[in-house]
DNA sequence: TATCTTATTGAAATAATTACAACTTTATTA
DNA sequence: TAATAAAGTTGTAATTATTTCAATAAGATA
């Protein structure tokens, strides 16, 4: 068991989900990825590897992660659900002409709260689409 | 032809597309409904008063509305698109009880924008979800 | 009014995600 | 370490939102 495993398995036991290989090859890929992969994604890189992998438990693993509090869902297209170990406020910029998504700061406390003062307010994503630099770069 | 519906046209024919009874029946809808509703809620609704509407022109009105710049997809759910016909900039709130959306003030330009510096931005969308006033009282 | 263009329709296809039941693995405790 | 209970994995099938497509109908233009 080498040390990033331990890590691991140290991380799901603090939060309540119980270890298994499989779960740990899928946080071990978003980790090393910070691509805000899709299920999908994850599931082709991985099923090379992992022979007998199932996107059925791509997904239970995955939604597992986000009720931990160890993953975001990125809904930022209305047909795909993204993945995001990064939990910390900071908003998504996806680029409209090669598809990549930066994250970038974002004060959330600068964000109207006047209006939602009566609210409870769990989550807050901050979504932005257009062109990244490169894009206009090679236009 | 009363005023509403030549109002309508002329939106429609200022924006480069075609009016129809359809078109102009859906954006009605969406101009006296802002529940920021799915394109199922508005087929359910208007199949009642237009029993030949196919939900395909449903998704095709709407699909124009927004390339034409009279809506706005709202995608704070993975699972479901929703429209808006107000295009300016305000973020959503969605009550995970009640399931309700609330529109509320963001005031755009508070939000990092050094880091986008280089970024041409197209769209902005903030998403905030949590529990509304009137479900934390009838707790 | 004739004609061209665009919208509408409904059935079928697509694609992402979930449900489910059988089986396997992990964690617990004796 | 072995037995046991609880939870994870798998594959198929179901579900749901949305798109494709070809035929038909309606709107715009001259």
């Amino acid at each position: 068991m080498d040390v990033s495993t331990e890590v691991l398995m140290d991380i799901f036991k603090n939060r309540g989900i119980r270890s298994s290989y499989t779960r740990m090859r899928i946080m071990g890929y978003m980790a090393a990825n910070r691509n805000h992969p899709t299920a999908d994604e994850i599931y082709s890189r991985l099923i090379e590897e992992i022979p007998t992998l199932s996107k059925t438990t791509v997904y239970n693993s995955l939604n597992a992660f986000v009720e931990a509090g160890l993953a975001r869902v990125v809904t930022i297209e209305d047909n795909e659900a993204r993945y995001d170990v990064d939990v910390s406020d900071h908003g998504h910029f996806k680029c409209q002409s090669c598809g990549r998504i930066f994250d970038f700061p974002v004060d959330m406390d600068c964000i109207e709260p006047k209006a939602l003062e009566k609210f409870r307010i769990n989550k807050r994503d901050v979504y932005f689409k257009g062109i990244c630099p490169g894009c206009l770069d090679n236009k």
